[in-house]
Formats: structure tokens, C-alpha cells, sequence
RNA sequence: GCGCCCGUAGCUCAGUCGGAUAGAGCGUUCGCCUCCGGAGCGAAAGGCCACAGGUUCGAAUCCUGUCGGGCGCACCA
């Protein structure tokens, strides 16, 4: 049995092919593509999946539902792993033979096979001039759990960071260095002590306006010409401390200056000045400047031409985007890469660079089949506009060759906040909150834990992860203190709990001779003594395939934080689990031989399942808390 | 004004390519350590799924409209 459901969904095909074959009733109607659907019943309900296909038909035969389940009840031939099939007024309701169903979805991988397709995946791109915020935070965790998720889903994934280094934001902070002939002092934190400068320059504004933004052009011109580069890394160099701090990492910092430097912009215009849409106007409202009309792939818009070049000659930023993201799907070349640092986990992390290589070996970057930008809602209408300019000239592999999973803004306590004015939480403050809450309750809990400083850390980093993924990313999110530290309840920590319990209790069976090997390869085990409260478990385990394919589908890293809290409460119901007189009756170690082994092997499944959805997460699952 | 997104329990949210009696967490109330980890489990209470029409055997889910709320509509980035 490989997976029950497509088993399931084949099976009552033919059951239907039989039917048709029989009692034609409607010529057009092709089995082959019927839709046959295939749910988990409800509680409460006779059986473990059900169908209700029996309706889809009854419409299309003219006939009564009820009385076409039966017909499909009789003729169904009951795949691996299916004990009985009962029919339920019109729905086809299908009991699994527990021991077969449980030991196949043990069997079964964790994650799904290569794809041979490539996903160029951009988050983080903080600019850098200050430290990074809580609203930053959702944008690093999205994109970093979207990475691991594709990866698991089959495709090779490349995470690139964009750096603006010759953005305003950057300038005005390297001018406040010189306005104030800063040195730093060595503390507070390097990133964060340039946010000061930076905001205290924003206010100085009101005094000394014009010779501020005389010196930030200056400073501007020179970080063009990359002179700067080395004071920008060493911002760019604090920022990635916090990433690193929440478990992100990267493959490649891509430098707008390089960018412009290997002529992306240019090659860019020159590709796009061959569409018939792209024109330079002589007179009117965009006389002198290069427009794009977008109206044949963006109907209903007030305004359909969008501006590429001013008429003052200057590039507009969606110009260099599109430049950009033409290299990023393997349509121009020529950017030269070098080692930029050793990250935690020990990978090399590259950067564009004006001296480097133009090649690395062993590695090509960019050529994505397609690219995912991770980047707040408000920027949906630029998106769309690359997105748009990128169908336009031939795009990528991919029919659909940029998605933008666009997240929404994050509040705190209700209010916006503003970089610019300094009303901002810094990610670096939350960790360290978070952790020293979680190190609160762990010395609570496990006094006697070695480790604690570790897992107090997973568990605060953690949980404060879980609380930027676990609803959608188009949901604004308030951030408040009790909410997204929360160490109960629907959070990383329930996940993790649920995982060091059952790491717990399989120690324990090791130390008692009972092994659970992977694979659920274990002779001892008797699988025919497993019943209904193994299936509801491993009813939970069989769909983590299905969660990381529609996860990496929809770009929508929530579907598995709320699988992990789903499968975390099945395991917790299961532990707990008492008979009609009120005792536990689920228990490994006291369980007779055959029967713990089997339930040995079903507790390992489900720690290797919630380590894995916590990884995809990119939270930690401790052995112990 | 035009466009996009949101409206589900007191609060925060799942569920939305149509399927069986709409689910969690927090908060409230009541239970559960002779038993592998109580950061847990069980139970109670709490819903005209914003509103009104429509499509359908069947609608929280699809369509239209209305009302609330957020965001976007620069020769800025």
C-alpha cells in the first residue's frame, strides 16, 4: 500500500467504470476523470474515510444517491489496508484494517521525492541602516519556513537576501556617521546603535534640512559608485546576527549596486524597449520618459502606463527589479560571487561582489524555474508590475514564474510602527525576552535539566516562530507580549512537548529491549493487536505528505504549523487515553509483547513526524524540556 | 473614486478548488497524577459563519449587492 486515499480514489473509479459498463446511463461521463472525492469522516461517524461520490453521480445518472452507493459498495474492489466499506445513506463510508493501515503509514517517507525543479526564494531584504524589527521578524520566519518547506516538497531552493545599499535609508544612516563624527563606542549592539543615529538624524532634519540632504546625497552618489561597501557589510554583518539568532539562513546576499554594476538594469530596458507596449512618448504627460502599458495583462486599471526611465533619464526601482529578477529565472548573466561568511549550521553564505568570481563550483545560482518573493502586501501593485513585465518578455520556465507571498503589517499593541521615528520593537528585544521567559519555565518544570539554557532558547525562539506562522500571512497580526510568547496552548512549546514526551517514553522502551527501528521494520511487533485508537493517530501521521505538497503549493507556511498542533493533539489524545472504567489503556511499556512493539513503532512515527513539521517550521525539537 | 484583502464563540484564530452535527487556543466552570513527562487530558458553557439575495440534492466555502475595517492607486523606494 503506498497511500490509501489515491488507493481509495482509484479503486472507486473502477467500481464506477463496472457500474457505467452494466447500466449505461450517460455516455459523456468519463470515469477516467471523475473526481472522486476522499475525506476523513467526522467524529462520531461509522468508518475512517468516506466518500461522498455517490451525489456527483446521482446528479449526471438521474438517479438516487443512496442506491448508487450501494451499487458502488458492491462492486468496490477494497484496496490494501481497507477492511469493509459500509454504506451510509449516500455515503460510502470505509473502515481500514488497523494493523495494515498503521504499519503502511509508518512505511511511508517524510518528505517527497526531487522534482528537478528549482525555486529562487527572496526574504529577509532588510534595509541596512538600523536593526531589524517585529515587523521584519514575519518576513525573515515566513520566508525561511517557506524555504524548508519547497526543500521537503522536492524542489531545490535557493534563498537569496537582497541588500539596497544604495538606497536612501542607507545613506541617511552613513551621513549621520559623519553629521555627528560618531565613533562606536561598542556598544549597544553595532545595528542597533546606528538606529539611534539614524533617528536622531530624522529629527535634526527640522533644524538643518538642507544641508542634511545636501550630505546624504553626497554620501548616496558615493555608496553608488560602491565606495562604502565595506561600512554597509558591517552593518549588513549585525543584521544577520539576528537571523542567525531565529534560525535563518541564506545561500547568496544579492548587492543592488552589483546588480546595476553587471548591467542587469541596462540589458533589462534593452529586452523590455522590444515590446510594442514599451514606448517613449514625445509629448503628453510622459513625454521624455520610457513607459510600460500594462492594460493588455492588467485590464481595469486607472492608470495603465507605468514609468521605466524618468524623463530626467533616471532608472525607477521597478525597472531595477525587473532587471533583477530577469537574471533571477536564468534570462541575463554576469554577476561575480564570493564567500561572504560561515553561517551556524556550517553553510557557506556567498554574496555578489564587485572583485569576485564568475563562477563557483559545485554551485549556479539564480536559473530558478521560478521565484518566490517574500515581501509585505503593500508592495503588491510593484510586485505585480515585475510579475507582469517578466509574462511580458517570455518569463521563466514556469508558466506562472513569480509568485509574491505578500504578508501583512505587523502592529504593536494596536499602533504602526515606524522605523523612521524610532516607534519600532527590535527582534533583537523580543528574543531576548522570549527566551528569558521560556528559561523562567523551564527551571520551573526540569530543575535537573543540563541543558536548560539550550532549550530555553528553542523553546522562546520558538515559540515566538510559531506565533508569526501559525494563521495566514495575510492576516494582520498585533503583536502583543502575552500572545506571541505564550508558552501554552496552541504554540511551539504544545508541539514540542508532545515530541519530548514521546522521545521520553521511547527511551524508556529502549531501556526496557523494546526498539522502534524506522520504517517501522520491528519483527517483534504483532500489528494485528493494534485497533481504532492507533488509526485515529496514524490517520493524523498519513497526511504530512498531503500538508508540505499544498504548503509549498500555496506558498502558505500556516497549513503546517496548524498540522503540527493537529498532530500534536492526536499523540496527547492517544497518551492519554482511558477505557470505559477509567483506566489507561494506551500504555507502551505495559502493553503484551506484540502489541508495545507494534505501539512502539507507532510512538516513533510520531516523534520523527513532529520533528519534522517543527523543522519545517525551523523550531527546534528537544529531546527533553 | 478605482483596485486588492479581511469580517467565523467574549478575545485571538483554523476550516474557504461545495459535502455528514462548523473546530482549536485564551478566558470562565467542573473533573483527572496507584499508570511510559500535568508545558498535558476529559467535560460544560459560549455561533442567524457581518447582512441580503442567488446558484445547488447540499453553501462558512461559489456568484451579485450592501454595510463595516485594513491596504494600495507618484516621472518615491
Amino acid at each position: 500500500m503506498k497511500d490509501l486515499v489515491p488507493a481509495l480514489q482509484d479503486a472507486i473509479r473502477n467500481a464506477v467504470r463496472g457500474l457505467l459498463a452494466d447500466a449505461p446511463g450517460d455516455a459523456a461521463l468519463d470515469p477516467d476523470s471523475l473526481d472522486v472525492p476522499v475525506q476523513r469522516v467526522p467524529l462520531d461517524k461509522p468508518g475512517d474515510y468516506g466518500s461522498p461520490v455517490a451525489f456527483v453521480l446521482a446528479k449526471r445518472l438521474r438517479r438516487n444517491p443512496a442506491e448508487l452507493a450501494r451499487a458502488i459498495a458492491e462492486r468496490l474492489a477494497l484496496p490494501e489496508g481497507v477492511d469493509r466499506v459500509e454504506v451510509v445513506g449516500p455515503y460510502l463510508n470505509v473502515f481500514v484494517d488497523p494493523g495494515a493501515f498503521v504499519r503502511a503509514v509508518l512505511r511511508a517517507p517524510l518528505q517527497l521525492p526531487p522534482n528537478g525543479r528549482k525555486v529562487v526564494i527572496e526574504h529577509t531584504s532588510v534595509n541596512p541602516n538600523k536593526e531589524a524589527h517585529v515587523g521584519h521578524l514575519r518576513n525573515i520566519v515566513l520566508g525561511d519556513a517557506l524555504a524548508r518547506i519547497e526543500r521537503a516538497a522536492g524542489y531545490e531552493v535557493e534563498v537569496q537576501n537582497y541588500i539596497d545599499d544604495t538606497g536612501r535609508q542607507a545613506g541617511e544612516t552613513l551621513f549621520a556617521l559623519d553629521y555627528y563624527g560618531a565613533s562606536y563606542p561598542g556598544t549597544p549592539k553595532y545595528d542597533h546603535w546606528l538606529g539611534e543615529l539614524y533617528v536622531r538624524l530624522g529629527q535634526a532634519k527640522e533644524d538643518d534640512a538642507e544641508a542634511i540632504e545636501a550630505g546624504v546625497r553626497t554620501v548616496m552618489h558615493r555608496l553608488e559608485r560602491g565606495e562604502l561597501r565595506s561600512e554597509v557589510e558591517r552593518i549588513v554583518r549585525a543584521q544577520l546576527e539576528t537571523c542567525f539568532a531565529l534560525g535563518a539562513e541564506y545561500d547568496l546576499l544579492v548587492w543592488e549596486s552589483d546588480v546595476v554594476a553587471a548591467g542587469f538594469l541596462q540589458r533589462g530596458l534593452e529586452v523590455l524597449e522590444r515590446l510594442p507596449s514599451v514606448t517613449r512618448p514625445e509629448s503628453g504627460k510622459y513625454a521624455g520618459a520610457l513607459v510600460m502599458d500594462v492594460s493588455e495583462f492588467l485590464p481595469g486599471l486607472e492608470e495603465s502606463q507605468v514609468v521605466l526611465v524618468r524623463s530626467d533619464g533616471n532608472a525607477m526601482y521597478v525597472a531595477k527589479d525587473i532587471g533583477y529578477h530577469l537574471w533571477k529565472v536564468g534570462r541575463l548573466e554576469g554577476l561575480r560571487y564570493a564567500p561572504f561568511t560561515q553561517q551556524p549550521s556550517g553553510a557557506m553564505l556567498w554574496s555578489s561582489a564587485p572583485d569576485g568570481e564568475a563562477s563557483v563550483p559545485g554551485r549556479t545560482f539564480a536559473h530558478g524555474d521560478q521565484a518566490v518573493n517574500v515581501i509585505d502586501a503593500r508592495q503588491s501593485h510593484p510586485q505585480t508590475i515585475v510579475r507582469t513585465a517578466l509574462q511580458m518578455t517570455g518569463g521563466g520556465k514556469d508558466e506562472d514564474s513569480l509568485h509574491h507571498l505578500a504578508y501583512e503589517v505587523v502592529t504593536l499593541e494596536g499602533q504602526a510602527m515606524s522605523g523612521r521615528k524610532g516607534v519600532t520593537l527590535a527582534i533583537d528585544t523580543v528574543i531576548e525576552e522570549a527566551v528569558r521567559r521560556a528559561r523562567a519555565v523551564v527551571l520551573e518544570k526540569q530543575p535537573d535539566l543540563e541543558s536548560a539554557d539550550e532549550v530555553a532558547r528553542a523553546v522562546g525562539v520558538g515559540a515566538l516562530r510559531f506565533a508569526m506562522l501559525k494563521s495566514e500571512a495575510k492576516r494582520v497580526i498585533d503583536f502583543r507580549w502575552e500572545q506571541a510568547l505564550s508558552l501554552a496552548g496552541d504554540s511551539a512549546p504544545y508541539v514540542q512537548y508532545a515530541h519530548a514526551r514521546a522521545c521520553s517514553i521511547l527511551r524508556a522502551a529502549a531501556e526496557a529491549g523494546i526498539e522502534a527501528p524506522a520504517g517501522a521494520d520491528t519483527p517483534d511487533a504483532d500489528w494485528r493487536l493494534l485497533g481504532p485508537l492507533e488509526v485515529a493517530v496514524a490517520r493524523e501521521l498519513a497526511r504530512l505528505p498531503t500538508v508540505i505538497a499544498q504548503a509549498a503549493q500555496t506558498d502558505s507556511p500556516h497549513v503546517v504549523a496548524q498540522y503540527a498542533l493537529d498532530l500534536a493533539t492526536a499523540w496527547n489524545a492517544y497518551y492519554n487515553h482511558r477505557d470505559a472504567s477509567g483506566r489507561p489503556d494506551t500504555s507502551v511499556l505495559r502493553a503484551e509483547p506484540g502489541r508495545r512493539e507494534a505501539r512502539a513503532a507507532l510512538v516513533a512515527g510520531v516523534r520523527d513526524a513532529l520533528a519534522q513539521a517543527l523543522v519545517l517550521l525551523g523550531i527546534e525539537a528537544p529531546e527533553r524540556m
